[in-house]
DNA sequence: AAGACGGGGTA
DNA sequence: TACCCAGTCTT
């Protein structure tokens, strides 16, 4: 039998049922396929189920204002794709007549629609027998056509879009495109795979050579950089103060507190001594409570994160030009990032904080 | 080609 | 802890 008969057989038993899948609306597939950029679908299903019911269409999203869409996908990470997701309806709306474009080659145009999702949603919404390779296509290909080379290459990308091109069922491309992604997923899977009930088996490469773990190949490994955050929450008269993002950094079009980042280590008592601190929150101030240090782990990053609580006596001038001055109890109406949501979750609850008046109690 | 960009699950 | 995940964009 055939690599896609027997996969599409597979497929028929083993296949997931999505809310996205065979549902008929190219807009509900778009957005299925951003969200689950780097995304597991457990992790996504409730983001694309709260997504479509509060933007129901092209139009509805092009029309919702940044700051919402940006709510909506507060906690999901890679924030990029909810931008650029936004700038793509605007021009689905103004450019396209508010109809997806219903081809390959015109989807990868859209922002945020690299080659996978052009290729899912030409297959799946448009049935076009086009290639759409994930982490799981690699993995499958790679394994069962015995393909050593790295998917991290230019040269790999093509030699799998290639074969994957060749193998493909042409009259249900968007059968294949989501059995071999459900197989990736739920059968081939990354770590030690379950081999012995594979419809693959006496087909598969790695199988007969028991090189499941060696393949596909993998690239060099990621540095991690540590950056070292300190928040200040001033208060001022039940209000505070935060920003908003930009530049090219992390969390962009997220606010945040007042933030001094440092780039060693800098223990509290140091920290509220230094000039920057000081700039910021003026000499005349209370700092009522310091945090734990908080560490969060991103891919190319390492953060330690540290509350400070500050009341203030005096308005600094500092504050009051560069911040937004909101109500303390308003923050959480703001998409921040998720270390600040459970921040401000944690402090509501009295639990954050084991250290005060800038003396640790223990 | 390499780096940046999140957050969560798994061995 | 280390790796990986329904990738894309910028440099």
């Amino acid at each position: 039998m055939l690599f896609s008969e027997l996969l599409l057989e597979w497929f028929s038993v083993h296949g997931r049922q999505l809310p996205w899948r065979n549902c008929g609306n190219p807009y509900h597939i778009w957005v299925s396929e951003v969200i689950l950029q780097q995304t597991r679908v457990s992790q996504g299903m409730d983001y694309f189920l709260r997504f479509v019911e509060q933007f129901p269409t092209v139009e509805a999203l092009a029309a919702a204002p940044l700051d919402a869409v940006m709510k909506s996908w507060q906690g999901l990470g890679y924030y990029t794709r909810a931008r650029n997701l936004h700038k793509a309806a605007q021009l689905i709306v103004n450019d396209y007549g508010g109809e997806l474009p219903n081809s390959y080659k015109e989807l990868l145009k859209l922002p945020g629609l690299g080659p996978y999702a052009a290729g899912a949603v030409a297959s799946f919404a448009f049935h076009e027998p086009v290639p759409a390779i994930d982490g799981n296509v690699y993995r499958v290909l790679a394994r069962v056509f015995g393909v050593f080379d790295s998917p991290g290459t230019g040269a790999g990308k093509k030699a799998f879009y290639t074969l994957c091109s060749e193998v493909m069922d042409h009259e249900n491309p968007h059968l294949f495109n989501q059995a071999i992604i459900d197989f990736g997923a739920l059968q081939c899977t990354p770590g030690r795979p379950d081999c012995a009930p594979c419809p693959m088996r006496g087909l598969c490469y790695a199988e007969a050579n028991g090189l499941q773990t060696s393949l596909p190949t993998k690239e060099r490994e990621l540095k991690v950089r540590p950056r070292y955050f300190h928040f200040i929450m001033a208060r001022w008269r039940g209000d505070t103060f935060i920003e908003l993002r930009q530049g090219k950094d992390i969390w962009h079009s997220l606010y945040q507190f007042p933030l001094i980042e440092t780039k060693e280590r800098v223990e509290p008592e140091d920290f509220t001594q230094s000039e920057e601190f000081q700039e910021l929150v003026g000499i005349d101030c209370t700092v009522t409570h310091i945090s734990e240090e908080k560490r969060q782990l991103l891919s190319h990053q390492e953060l330690f994160i540290r509350f400070y609580i500050v009341e203030l006596h005096t308005l600094p001038y500092a504050l009051l030009q560069d911040y937004q001055r909101v109500p303390i109890d308003g923050v959480d109406g703001y998409q921040v990032p998720i270390t600040i949501a459970n921040y401000l979750a944690a402090e509501e609850a009295g639990e954050y904080f084991r250290c005060s008046s800038g003396k640790m109690e223990d």
